[in-house]
DNA sequence: CACATAAAAGATAATTTAATCTTTTATATA
DNA sequence: TATATAAAAGATTAAATTATCTTTTATGTG
């Protein structure tokens, strides 16, 4: 694994999906957003489950029902995703697992991963899932 | 876990700890090394069996017997022992973890991240293993 | 209201990674 | 040469992560 575990990585590539093809009234299923960015059915609704008990996704029961994003949701960030399914622990841990690596007691490589790290945390926090979707539908970046 | 695996976050402090405090008169045990870096001692032997059965170190069986570095091998890099233990595939994975992110069909972050991995594969291949050791002994960096 | 649909919840299973334990082999030194 | 030391090798166990399966609950539609 590198960096973030597989929870998170598919929750990010579910969410853009939700962002790009789902909507209040047309709502996705796990098994179809599973089925096309090729993510263990069963897995995938777990994770679901997860964002949508924290309000990230929304979801509803029954005939039609399903995930979706709404306004608010597409305004968060990818971010809050990680954080909800994995916490941001893997963003806080040393490069070489030192347990008090920081600037003042920094590992031989600590600069150039806190530098990252920072640019990353930055990075996911200030662009919009919106943001990313629109991306992705200009062809800009993928999710498969 | 971030990035690296514990058995080449082992391997990277073992083999500072080695270059630091060993030599071919002073070899140390897998026990001293392991109580010193706070690694499970085991574990730490199982590695550096490796590592030297890939010439990475040095050992000697029997009385006054251990691990230690030659000239050569304090010439050597982080890389190639990050390479021995745990191959160098966490370099080349996707952050989001698409199989075929790549320069032509990018992820959502794959610009930051490719260029992350490049300067990290710089660093750890370009400053020899006696440089952090040194680095190390004059408190630039620590492995603690 | 009955029924089909789909999420929620919880239990279980499989896989991978991390750690330990035991036995064997080599070697310096008394 | 006997003994103690320490690595090498292999088998086993434990923990964490990833994945699946089953049951329950809610809800729109005929």
């Amino acid at each position: 694994m590198y960096m973030l575990n597989k929870e998170s990585k598919y929750a990010i590539r579910g969410v853009i999906y939700l962002a790009m093809n789902s909507s209040k009234t047309n709502k996705l299923g796990s098994k179809e957003v599973g089925e096309n960015i090729k993510v263990p059915l069963p897995f995938l609704a777990k994770i679901f489950q997860h964002l949508s008990k924290e309000n990230l996704i929304s979801s509803a029961k029954g005939p039609h029902g399903g995930f979706y994003l709404t306004e608010k949701q597409l305004s968060g960030n990818l971010l809050s995703i990680i954080a909800c399914i994995d916490g941001l622990g893997s963003f806080k841990t040393c490069f070489l697992g030192l347990p008090s690596c920081s600037d003042d007691n920094p590992c031989a490589i600590h600069h150039l991963n806190a530098e990252f790290k920072e640019r990353m945390l930055s990075e996911l926090k200030k662009r919009s899932i919106a943001e990313f979707a629109e991306d992705t539908l200009a062809g800009k970046s993928s999710i498969f």
